[in-house]
DNA sequence: TGTCAAAATAAAAACGTTTTTATTTTTCTT
DNA sequence: AAGAAAAATAAAAACGTTTTTATTTTGACA
């Protein structure tokens, strides 16, 4: 029967001009009612916000950005390095991006995400996002020593909170590990254990928080008057091939480690892989200890002590921070170093047991 | 000296009135010209592109999206369930997001990344989403057997493309994994090798993939002419948690499993973690197959046999389509079910050896 | 009750585009 | 060389806001 049924046309979304209709006040009033500015009368306010909630107004976006000229997305710089074969990567991003986009919830604010291949190209992304207004807050990680987005958001006065501190003597807000701290209680800890010939499977020195974890490690061994192990210090990516490798290399070693310093659970997960094919015990032929971010390591065959400092906590404090930044709080004001806490899992009896 | 440095005043963005004074155009033809519009004459295009890269000119975002009624934005949703302690979630995330980046790269559109926490979650932010134009597009994944989002989506003829396909006949743009064939060929190995009890870790019914699954399992069965081992069937999230609990659950059962079909690189690692535990050996005491995206499971202790598709490429797809579908593309041409590779790696000489 | 200040609201401009419509210029035809 | 058609460009409107400026209304005071 019904010819030709035409789809029912959606009724245009509500504006400040329907509001204007509806009420009778002009969209100069609506608009300043609705974000509640004291020049309008209560009274009426109170009228234009039942009208907005009877229509179902929703401010649109693209007009708001155009007109003030924000964007309102907050972005995150991710960095997946993944090579074929090296997917394990970055797996820790998924509770960053859980952390930041939980403090975002109820904001203006969405979270974009801009995927990064290295550090030229996280330093292209940044200046496209300042550049091209992509965003109006950053918030990126894998700090270098002397990280070029640094200076240029500090000096267009971008708003942004970086996970890491480069190792310049600039102000601007920040959420970290305490690394060095983290190293040394880790080493420290070894060293009381027994252990003489420590490997420390570290990222590239490039990068601050490697920087801040040799010191850690060698402040350990001067503290205990010993000579650090400073030629079981590997540096490589974070992926779980290279704990592996750097396992199977040392270990051949005229003077093999006894014990190692993983930096993430990626690389420890390789370690534990090295060390398994090779067929050594952990916890018996060898200690491992760990930093683990997304407390994966109680899984582990077997299950690893670790520096456990869960890092959706930071992605939270990240976004929260970005959240006052963009605000124009003072960056001093936005610092957050955290300390990671021991979990013992080994049967761990170090104490003169090896070596 | 220098009395009071006032900052240096940065020139604003160059716009198409910045190209139309410089050229001596109207806005009109400049904007014309700028998006190839062949009513205007090729050589004032060439000198006006000429202007617009001596300037750097960029259009502004902001007034296309105003004008254009876009967002430039494809959304992403990422269901991360992370309660305290099962953090090692979503972890496969990290490499949809690059896959999707990837995709995106070149093109005009930005990805913003949604976070969900549970299904009810997921289907509000696909309809705020909807409703507001946050995004032109959307991807989404975990896929109920009937899922409320793409109906929505596909009664707004909102673009889209799941990962997974909901058991509804609707015509959608669609990224899948065939579990149904990746559960019957683990299971169909695991009975070839003698194995008669043979327990699936699996995901809760009301994802559509679960079902698939099922339906595979019990198909190896059927085919070999044996009863399933029904009773083996755990069904639970995907939490590394569950993985290693189920273990420990199943392996204290009047007749036990000899073999194990797991669900992602989460599960197996739980699984693995359980097996440990109570001292039970893979390849040699017990069997496991799995599935895994993200390639981990050559890292695990001993390596596991796997069903492996690298999901970075699932992403890739998904991005692909998406840009297919927000140009107006016929969701029928866009759909694609990978079936993943078998990747041999335990000294695996099912065939008799076990029950 | 008329004046003036304060309060409330309205009008208009602007943000940077795209698109529709109008105008001018060029080219072709005869 | 005139006229018409086609090509090229310009003008103007619109997208939905916010903000600045202008106008109207109210209230206080004498």
């Amino acid at each position: 029967m019904a010819a030709h049924m035409h789809k029912t046309r959606r009724a245009p979304a509500p504006t400040i001009k329907t509001l204007a209709e509806i009420t009778g006040y002009s969209i100069a009033t609506i608009s300043k009612a609705l974000r509640e500015s004291p020049v309008v009368a209560p009274v009426t306010r109170d009228l234009i916000f039942k009208a907005a909630r009877d229509v179902g107004y929703q401010a649109n976006a693209r007009g708001m950005a155009l007109r003030t000229g924000k964007s309102f997305q907050a972005a995150v710089l991710m960095p997946v390095t993944a090579a074929r074969d090296y997917e394990w990567d970055g797996v820790e991003y998924t509770q960053i991006l859980s952390g930041v986009s939980q403090a975002l919830d109820g904001t203006d604010y969405r979270m974009s995400v801009h995927v990064i291949r290295d550090a030229a190209d996280g330093a292209e992304a940044a200046r496209r996002i300042v550049d091209q207004g992509l965003a109006d807050g950053l918030i990126f990680s894998g700090i270098l020593a002397d990280d070029p987005r640094i200076d240029l958001l500090v000096d267009h006065h971008f708003p942004f909170v970086s996970m890491g501190r480069c190792r310049k003597d600039l102000d601007y807000a920040h959420v970290d590990i305490d690394n060095e701290w983290a190293a040394h209680a880790a080493t420290a800890r070894l060293i009381a254990g027994g252990h003489r010939r420590i490997a420390l499977v570290n990222p590239e020195r490039r990068f601050s928080y490697a920087m801040d974890r040799l010191d850690g490690f060698a402040r350990a061994f001067r503290e205990a008057g010993i000579a650090a192990s400073a030629d079981l210090i590997v540096e490589g990516d974070l992926s779980t091939h290279f704990g592996r490798q750097s396992v199977i290399d040392l270990l051949q070693a005229a003077e093999p480690p006894t014990a190692f310093v993983c930096i993430n659970e990626s690389t420890t997960l390789g370690v534990l892989s090295g060390l398994g094919s090779l067929g050594r015990q952990v916890g018996v032929d060898v200690d491992v200890i760990a930093y683990d971010d997304i407390n994966v390591s109680a899984y582990f065959t077997p299950p690893i002590t670790t520096f456990y400092q869960p890092i959706e906590v930071l992605g939270r404090t990240l976004g929260q921070f970005l959240l006052k930044r963009m605000e124009g709080e003072d960056p001093k004001a936005l610092r957050q170093v955290f300390r990671p806490t021991l979990i013992e899992r080994q049967p761990d009896n170090l104490g003169g047991r090896l070596v």
